[in-house]
DNA sequence: ACCTATAATGACGAATCGTCATTATAGGTA
DNA sequence: TACCTATAATGACGATTCGTCATTATAGGT
């Protein structure tokens, strides 16, 4: 009547296992070089089993971007919780932005293609309610604060948009500075990091003067938040990505 | 001594045919859906004298991307001689960046694609140069308009960055506010064509208050701009897209 | 009429995706 | 214990795709 059930716990288990082989071929090969065939090969169980987990390529696609999303939430979490000035929590969460694109750089871009129709029809209906979560998590984090900024008066809103619609001029300017300054990863080095972070905090600054979010840049040393969001948040982030460089020697 | 030589117009003529091909294949099917067996099956010759005019796949996808470049390049002019203040200039080019990624969306996204290391290691050489000379075409148009208001005391620019730094906020705000939104193109339709164009002015009027780029938002109606842009400058794209959802029915 | 350097062809091998007939297995039953 | 069955796991396979390269066709010169 119920032979060979499977235990829920190590289909989990079991999913972590093809999320991480998958996350290990992108960092190897690239996108590209993430083929169902070599992810079997890596894996101790077989083709048929893996499609049990992941409908399809898509899907499976869909899986790892929002395993980043997860990961980028708790990273928003942490930012959300600087003890600062509103406008220095919204740019903590730039930079928490920041670093999860340099830590998982494909992660960060696969945000687009997951988006694309040619995976968000294909890809299954768990994944993609679990995405719109996910997406939805996110953004109400960020909303939060924003929300606070002007109940409080430290975001003036000369404008007068609305919170959702200030929520998203942030995500567009945070992710499109990311997004252009990903093709310089390719020269990394400490230097280059320090460019970016300089370019985005310029970027995420021109908005929040333009918000009248106080303490306008002219008015405060950002710099020094950043300084203390390396140092005191986020500096397990920071010694990952030294690591990562040192081994990479470049 | 020497027999068969081929003329250096049927060259381009036939480049052009397969860019058509190729891109009515992304209209029609997605740029997944774009096959090189599908192509050869469109044009009149075979696949060697394919291959022979693209390296490979990833060749193809950034000889597409380069003519979209073009295309944008030749909207942005039109946008720069927008008869108004610089502020309404620059927001002439961002309009412009809005009506290309409707008019190609595949394109737009090719953009991303094209600048990722698996596509551009593989292109021919040919092909990348022409890429970056597209796109510092496309950058000092914007950068003219930038000094220009420096220079005339439009743009205030209050934390003192150089051009090249604002010419870099400005493409960052487009870019990532409309491939935000082209999420939502699927929705399409007039009001969510609105709905985008309205976020586009007020994501870019944020950062252009930053700058103190005057007349400020709250000085001036920019909606009048662009219901300009819309009836004078870019008239034909407008009615372009019109005849567009006409024929999809959506 | 013949020659030759170049251009065009498309059959092919390798790699990929996803399926599905077959095999293995864990629990219930006699 | 021996057997049965519903579910899980397997991997060989067909269908596509990419890119190559041995073969064929062609335009100009002699």
């Amino acid at each position: 009547m119920s032979p060979r059930q499977i235990d829920q716990s190590t289909l989990v288990e079991r999913e972590n296992v093809l999320l991480d082989a998958a996350m290990l071929l992108i960092k190897q090969q690239g996108v590209e070089g993430l083929t169902m065939d070599k992810l079997v090969k890596q894996v101790s169980f077989s083709k048929g089993t893996v499609y049990n987990h992941f409908t399809c390529k898509e899907d499976l696609l869909l899986g790892l971007c929002n395993r980043g999303m997860g990961i980028l939430g708790a990273l928003f979490m942490r930012a959300g919780k600087f003890e600062g000035a509103t406008r220095e929590r919204i740019i903590a969460i730039h930079f928490a932005y920041l670093l999860y694109s340099r830590l998982y750089p494909m992660m960060f871009m696969l945000v687009i293609s997951a988006k694309s129709p040619g995976v968000t029809e294909k890809a299954s209906t768990r994944n993609r309610e679990m995405h719109l979560q996910l997406e939805a998590s996110l953004t109400t984090g960020i909303i939060n604060i924003i929300s606070q900024a002007l109940t409080e008066g430290d975001c003036q809103n000369p404008n007068n948009l609305a919170p959702e619609q200030i929520a998203f001029a942030n995500w567009s300017s945070a992710f499109g500075t990311i997004a252009l300054l990903s093709k310089d990863f390719e020269q990394c080095g400490i230097r280059a990091q320090m460019q970016s972070e300089q370019a985005l905090l310029a970027n995420v600054n021109l908005m929040l003067d333009g918000l009248q979010w106080q303490p306008l840049f002219s008015a405060f040393d950002y710099t020094q938040t950043l300084e203390r969001l390396r140092c005191e948040v986020f500096a397990p982030e920071i010694d990952l990505l030294a690591a990562e460089e040192q081994a990479l020697q470049c």
